[in-house]
RNA sequence: GGCGGGAUUCCCGAGCGGUCAAAGGGGACGGACUGUAAAUCCGUUGGCUCAGCCUUCGAAGGUUCGAAUCCUUCUCCCGCCA
């Protein structure tokens, strides 16, 4: 078999079968279950979707399951309120942006993708319930080791997370899959598949696992909740930033998951990691917008500048006459008036480079000056007589 | 069905009649420092017309000079026993 599929590669079991299945010669069902439940991907997704394509490279046919139907019923993880199930519309949006995301990584052709919603399975009778919920037991999905935690401690599971195992397992039945992908988290549950599938009577899937992507604090795994990521969709200078504060340990792991190679061994710390957030944003945005990204971080960080490019905003007043900052940082930055006056007693508010002592500054001070709320916020001030 | 525990500021979590806009931690933000939006240190972290005032402690009532703290009802959550 080509060596390059097993690259990067945790776990893949039970061993031998991805091996046994690859000398059949014929092009593989490799599945990737997605619930769409956040519209944005981040660079740990692109771990495994960067498998998913080497898949399709190599002959194979990628079945991409968005999972519309789990996320509406949305997570239960107990905790009262704050999850709520996510709106018809809300999903349905949320895979759009998903699926075009994916592209990106994804080879987008009939021949080697198929997507599917898990709607078109898993919206079934009663009886066919049944017949799911038979085919593991209690016993089984608590072994999985969050569940066995949350058990010990005493902490709410409930019966719809318990399913969520087989309903994914059963996706596999529904689309036939050969192999399915996952981070290694996911362990428990791609390998809970080939039990459903056999109870179905069908040849049980190989399961491969992939390394979780440490998030820019370089410990916790990558995610949204944490808000240690990097988005596919962000912007091309916070792409660059956040992968610039990502800590030197954790550079060789993004360098091998992302770029499928080591750092250079020359380079210095500070230009391998240049380097790696170049590449990032050029992967996303494309060569020019890396270059960019790089000189304004160059700018706005390293030399403390203000950036080229920056909103303005409409400041009324004439001459003299005062006008209340934290009324103006409020306005531009989003900040609550007390939050824009504890700015400016921290010294944390600039116009241009001089510190902001007092909150009212007379009007004629203000016009074409960049008005900064510390390291980040830019504005450029334009004064507009009041009628 | 019975018994018990709980709902606190962005999150976790202390408080259990006044000294509470409410400890501590996390996060976030600001400052210093730095190759860095990292680490570290210092500071801030309800709102406002800001030496004062207003609104917060699941909801609604009540007791009291005074309630996050006591009482009543309600809503929701959790555990245990069956």
């Amino acid at each position: 078999m080509s060596p390059d599929l097993l690259r990067n590669v945790v776990d893949a079991l039970p061993s031998g079968e991805l091996e046994r299945k690859l000398a059949t010669g014929r092009p593989l069902r490799v599945k990737l279950g997605v619930d769409p439940t956040s519209p944005d991907l981040h660079l740990g997704h692109t771990v495994v979707l960067g498998k998913l394509r080497e898949f399709q490279d190599a002959g194979h046919k990628v079945v991409l399951i968005i999972g519309d139907y789990t996320a509406r019923i949305g997570d239960p993880s107990g905790r009262s309120k704050e999850r709520p199930a996510a709106s018809g519309e809300e999903v349905d949006a949320n895979a759009k942006t998903y699926q075009a995301q994916a592209f990106r990584i994804l080879r987008d052709d009939p021949d080697s993708l198929e997507v599917r919603f898990n709607s078109e399975w898993l919206d079934m009778p009663m009886e066919s319930l049944f017949r799911l919920a038979r085919t593991t037991t209690a016993a089984q999905v608590l072994e999985r080791d969050d569940f066995a935690k949350r058990f010990k401690a005493n902490e709410p599971i409930s019966l719809l997370e318990l399913l969520y195992p087989l309903m994914q397992g059963y996706d596999s039945v529904a689309v036939k899959a050969d192999v399915e992908l996952g981070g290694t988290d996911q362990k428990f549950n791609l390998l809970l598949g080939r039990d459903v599938q056999r109870a179905y009577g069908l040849p049980e899937q190989a399961v491969l696992t992939l390394p979780l992507l440490v998030g820019t604090d370089g410990v916790k795994k990558m995610s949204k909740s944490l808000g240690n990521y990097v988005g596919v969709t962000d912007p091309p200078d916070e792409q660059y930033g956040k992968t610039l504060s990502l800590p030197d340990e954790a550079m060789g792991e993004w360098y091998r998951l992302l770029l499928g190679r080591p750092p250079d061994t020359g380079a210095s710390p500070r230009d391998a990691k240049r380097t790696l957030a170049r590449e990032i944003v050029a992967r996303f945005h494309g060569p020019e917008a890396a270059t960019a990204a790089e000189a304004h971080f160059d700018r706005v960080f390293v030399q403390r500048q203000a950036p080229e490019e920056m909103e303005e905003r409409t400041v009324d007043g004439v001459d003299n006459e005062l006008v209340h900052l934290p009324a103006v940082l409020s306005d531009a930055f989003g900040l609550s008036r007390s939050e824009a006056r504890r700015l400016i007693q921290q010294g944390g508010v600039r116009l241009d480079d001089e510190v902001v002592a007092q909150p009212d500054v007379a009007a004629a001070a203000l016009d074409g000056r960049v008005l900064r709320a510390g390291k980040r916020r830019f504005v450029r001030l334009r004064l507009r007589a009041a009628v």
